[in-house]
DNA sequence: CTGAAAGCGCTAACAC
DNA sequence: GTGTTAGCGCTTTCAG
């Protein structure tokens, strides 16, 4: 069998162009056809629909978009697919199904050198042009204006510049450690998340509240960088846990970091809650899949992602850009005990 | 202040020619400098940097990967960010770290009419150009070769065509009964899965070689299909329980039938696991916080992920595509127990 | 009804 | 050293 005109060359993306020499005409009539664009015959529109399917072509994304207005696509663009982005992901997988849209999520940092800055550089990269409009999670610096819709979530600004939306970061550390004091503990170290984060900054701060109104010193010693990936995670809790006077609980900055800290107390020969009680925030799955099952701030990753979709469609449609900010509840698993020699209440 | 030269046009991305412009020079010298191809006077190529820097300018991907073979990404393509490919990512993403790519994650069908043959549409749509190769999560129909390098996780139709990773979901399926036989249950009922998936039918002969081994008869009987959607497991279920003579425990082909299963064991009375001992397989979160918690089969998500990455690495190096099978892993909890008058051994 | 031509933003030959 | 030219695959005027 020799090679004819309908053989598309091997190795290689079947284009437009094959499909217009199969079909023995130009370029732009299968373009027609194909967008469904009206002032084709009806014969011309079959044959080339048939040789689409014979052939199996399917538009390139990239040259549409290159083209084209708009995509029909929304990127959700993350520093990387860690548990907080990919629980946010799934809420926002479920808020697209049934629009026209198709998701197209974006790590853009794993290979650029400097991790500041790379939702400027995602968004650069495909604003514009691959995306309609982006998601961005948990963006580092104050997005400049693109001209692409954006809705960014828990930005570390806080509610300020384009739409955001977050939880209360504030309310969900003060009911937090409002628990462990609850459980009769006094001296509850806290693992800060990341400086430049305005959660990790409220956080903190819902912290040291709590402290105060319940006439509880704050005793910086007790207060360790935990960072936000596990591996930070491990110095910081083991700073705190080998202090003279250790703490008798714990309140993380995110699941990640509070899981760890049960992992360094552990090798120390602690006990998770008799020795020590930890609280996380998040909720991520880990949470619950850890021994003992994490007592912790959930914020609902889900509707967060949904939230977000809302309003970038709302943005699509020209409505305003919002400031939405999610209730946090505190979730209390396995994790937290009353503190030894003080039963709690 | 009046528009000069180096305002680029209002709300509208800034592009090579933007940069070109404002510093006098061609749109190839620019690219020239920004791709560190050399030939560039020294002078020129401080002050070309310098306005990409002042205007914030950043290539677009699109442009780029069209005219260009390689874009340093790779794609991972799913049907929908669900549980089992959003925790798979996440392992790809680690696995990326530190290496050149970056990573699209891809969901197509979410706007397709058509569910079936997702992977293919996505695949052509986005590969030749965007990526450099595709990850493709649990395609439901065997790919067509396309010229892009491509590993597919947990194919339907098992290993076979282009590269595959999976899970030993004989082995799985295996060890997941004899721990029901060891327990002392001598009629196991199965929630068969899919039968269009390879890895429903190893599970399934998993189950009945376990049975064989250990010389206990295989029932028709107690074995009903399940499924791969709660609703579809429902009747399936309350089939095996309403049996003259119930069995005193189910394997089931995935967590979320054998959920279901316990659910309509309760709903008749009856207690888990001292009346109806219940394994899954997939150990998804829920299986932890299902009450009792599930004795399942784990397949390492992560790792799957890692060794799609990896093999795919190799691909692109030119070493041949490969089909690695990951064990799996019977993971005891709440739901299994010696059944009742024997107390297993 | 259909095709030729222009051009989206960028890179790679090849000239100058 | 630097600019000119030609496309990558596609859509969109605008002529025929």
């Amino acid at each position: 069998m020799t090679a004819n005109a309908l053989d598309p060359r091997p190795g290689r993306r079947i284009t437009i162009t094959d499909v217009a020499r199969a079909a023995g005409v130009s370029v732009a009539t299968v373009s027609k056809v194909i967008n469904g664009r009206d002032g084709i015959a009806d014969a011309t529109s079959k044959r080339v629909l048939g040789i689409v399917r014979e052939l199996g072509y399917e538009s390139s994304l990239v040259a549409t978009s290159m083209r084209r207005r708009r995509t029909q696509v929304v990127g959700v663009l993350v520093a990387e697919f860690e548990p907080f982005a990919v629980q946010l992901l799934r809420g926002v997988s479920t808020a697209l199904q049934g629009t026209e849209y198709d998701i197209l999520a974006y790590a853009g940092s794993v290979s650029a050198g400097e991790h500041i800055g790379w939702e400027r550089r995602s968004l650069s990269r495909l604003g514009g042009t691959l995306i309609d409009g982006a998601i961005i999670v948990t963006p580092t610096v104050t997005l400049p204006e693109s001209g692409v819709p954006v809705v960014a979530i828990d930005p570390h600004t806080g509610p300020v510049g384009p739409a955001t939306v977050d939880t209360d970061n504030l309310g969900g550390a003060r009911a937090a450690t409002e628990h462990l004091i609850a459980l009769g503990h006094r001296r509850i170290g806290h693992l800060r998340g990341r400086a430049d984060l305005e959660s990790a900054q409220l956080r903190e701060r819902g912290y040291r509240e709590a402290l105060e109104s319940a006439g509880l010193p704050y005793d910086p010693v007790l207060v360790a960088d935990g960072g936000y990936r596990t591996a930070d995670s491990t110095a910081a809790a083991a700073a705190l846990l080998d202090l003279a006077v250790p703490p008798t609980a714990i309140f993380a900055a995110n699941d990640l970091s509070a899981i760890e800290a049960m992992r360094v107390a552990s090798e120390r020969g602690m006990r998770i809650p008799d020795d020590l009680s930890v609280v996380g925030f998040d909720d991520i799955p880990e949470a619950v899949s850890c021994t003992p099952a994490l007592t912790t701030v959930r914020q609902s990753l889900h509707e967060m992602g949904a939230a977000a979709v809302h309003m970038l469609l709302g943005i699509f449609d020209g409505r305003p850009a919002e400031h939405i900010r999610l209730p946090a509840e505190l979730v209390v698993r396995g994790s937290t005990a009353g503190a030894a020699g003080a039963p709690g209440r």
